[in-house]
RNA sequence: GGUCCCAUCGUCUAGCCCGGUCAAGGACGUAGCCCUCUCAAGGCUAAAACACGGGUUCGAAUCCCGUUGGGACCGCCA
């Protein structure tokens, strides 16, 4: 049985790497009919916080992925830790460490000026009295040897034991810490399979030497590259928005954030947009690249405008709603005929690439009014324009039937009258409804916006002229 | 600085493990054309990459070594 987790820590939002760590874990145990397990790793007690536990929660749950054990918390399970580390002392696979962390930050600020590696000298190691003083728990390291991390993505890495340093397992406030928490939740959790980022691949081996002091078995290891910015530096604030919750935000689908997350680092042939359950069939570590990837902002977008089209104007117009009323089109306890709203999101979602992009477009459907253009007003309504809107406000009010075939004609005998080109127009028109010269069919639109709204923001421009 | 990882179009990638079918394929983006009442969408086309240098081999994007470049880690952070 496949056992995976996801264990971030809440000391930030859940940013986009670590969703994509979340998803191939997901993806992994899904995939494999297993059980996919949240942790949180909170034993920083001074920079993790609960906002950022239930931030992080709420980002997992509307990107979809659930999980099925958790989530633990690892403050909840202080005893367990510190039984096992006292374990290891008693062993002897462990020692005292009476260093305080001032000196050890001046001796490695003293190794890093000479040119030396800032590793611990292991000086309390062998230290055989025990002082009554404030101390902190070290791992014994093999001192010669080497360790094999047998990595499902990267292969086989080999490390001098010699190059690890003895870490503190237990603080001197007696609280653990992370490689060593990480080793006994992995154990305690019956985790299979840990699928976590590269940056923890140097932190294997020690954790491979604290399964076999304390005779746990080793899980498999997949270690997945970064996410870097478009400078080539890991993904962080300065690159715009990192935070998935921030995507949200945005106007962006779920599951087009699922999907570009899942085709970074990933790659089933030539394919790119997957179904959630296509995903779970096709994914698999062997498939997995090696080599970091940088985040492109631009195919989110395009993934994101292709999720829009496929989704159902009904349902889209839920998905919108909130953006409506955010930016104020829409109040709370309007009524909309759903009919309606079908319509008019038709006519845009595919010139829309986010949702917000899709509220800001149906403006123009839902005001009284709309402001205009300066550039458009300057350029489309003039001396020269005004007698033709005259004139076609004038037929249009006596169209009964206000669809788009019977606006059409009402446009074509104009044209044909006049031996206009259509754009001269349509142009006018559609500057005078929509209050921009880009949208979709001028017919469409009236049609949409409507016969009364429509004459009235004619009226209001002649009459302003 | 030490250790570890990585290297195909600007970007995500297929191909690499099992050398020849690769004068390197797809996608995003970019440019042009078509469609057209504007803008999109759609269709067609184009420019665009095997980091470099050595091997091995009849033959290398694919295997080996080195160089360069990038990334990560070296905490009583996770």
């Amino acid at each position: 049985m496949v056992r995976v987790r996801f264990a971030p820590s809440p000391t930030g939002h859940l940013h986009i790497g670590g969703a994509r760590t979340a998803l191939f874990n997901w993806l992994f145990a899904r995939h494999h009919n297993g059980k996919f397990v949240l942790r949180i790793e909170d034993t920083d007690r001074s920079r993790s916080t609960e906002e950022y536990i239930e931030s992080i929660i709420e980002a997992m749950k509307w990107l979809g992925l659930d999980w099925d054990e958790g989530p633990f918390r690892q403050t909840d399970r202080m005893e367990i830790y510190r039984n096992y580390a006292y374990k290891l002392l008693e062993e002897g696979k462990a020692y005292r460490c009476y260093c305080t962390p001032e000196e050890l930050e001046e001796r490695r600020q003293q190794a890093m000026k000479e040119g030396k590696p800032p590793r611990y000298d292991r000086r309390c190691r062998e230290l055989k009295e025990v002082l009554d003083k404030p101390f902190a728990i070290r791992f014994k390291m093999p001192l010669e040897g080497e360790t094999v991390v047998n990595d499902l993505v990267k292969g086989e890495v080999t490390f001098k034991n010699s190059e690890i340093e003895d870490l503190v397992i237990l603080r001197s406030d007696g609280t653990p810490t992370y490689n060593f928490c990480v080793v006994v939740d992995d154990f305690e959790m019956n985790i299979t399979h840990v699928i976590r980022g590269e940056d923890h691949l140097n932190n294997t081996p020690k954790q491979i030497h604290i399964y076999k002091a304390l005779g746990m078995k080793i899980p498999e290891f997949a270690h997945i590259p970064m996410i870097l910015g478009p400078d080539r530096s890991r993904l962080s604030k300065r690159h715009g928005a990192t935070s998935v919750l921030a995507y949200r935000d945005e106007g962006y689908l779920p599951d087009a954030v699922v999907n570009f997350l899942a085709r970074l680092g990933w790659s089933y042939g030539d394919k790119e947009i997957f179904t959630r359950d296509e995903l779970i069939e096709y994914f698999d570590l062997d498939h997995v690249g090696k080599a970091n990837a940088i985040f492109n902002a631009e195919k989110l977008l395009w993934l994101n405008s292709e999720y829009i089209k496929l989704t159902p104007e009904e349902k889209l117009f839920e998905l919108v709603k909130p953006f409506l009323i955010k930016e104020g089109y829409l109040m709370e306890n309007d009524s909309v005929d759903i009919e309606w709203a079908a319509k008019a999101i038709k006519s845009l979602k595919e010139r829309c690439r986010t949702l917000k992009e899709l509220a800001n477009a149906m403006r123009y459907y839902l005001l009284e009014y709309v402001e205009i253009e300066p550039k458009a007003k300057e350029k489309y309504i003039n001396s020269e324009t005004i007698p033709l809107l005259k004139e076609i406000t004038e037929r249009l009010s006596s169209i009964e039937d206000f669809t788009q075939h019977n606006i059409e004609k009402v446009f074509m005998d104009i044209v044909n009258e006049k031996g206009l080109k259509l754009g001269a127009v349509a142009q006018p028109v559609r500057v005078v409804i929509t209050g921009s010269t880009v949208s979709p069919g001028i017919y469409e639109v009236l049609e949409i916006v409507g016969k009364e709204k429509t004459l009235k923001r004619l009226r209001r421009v002649i009459d302003a002229s």
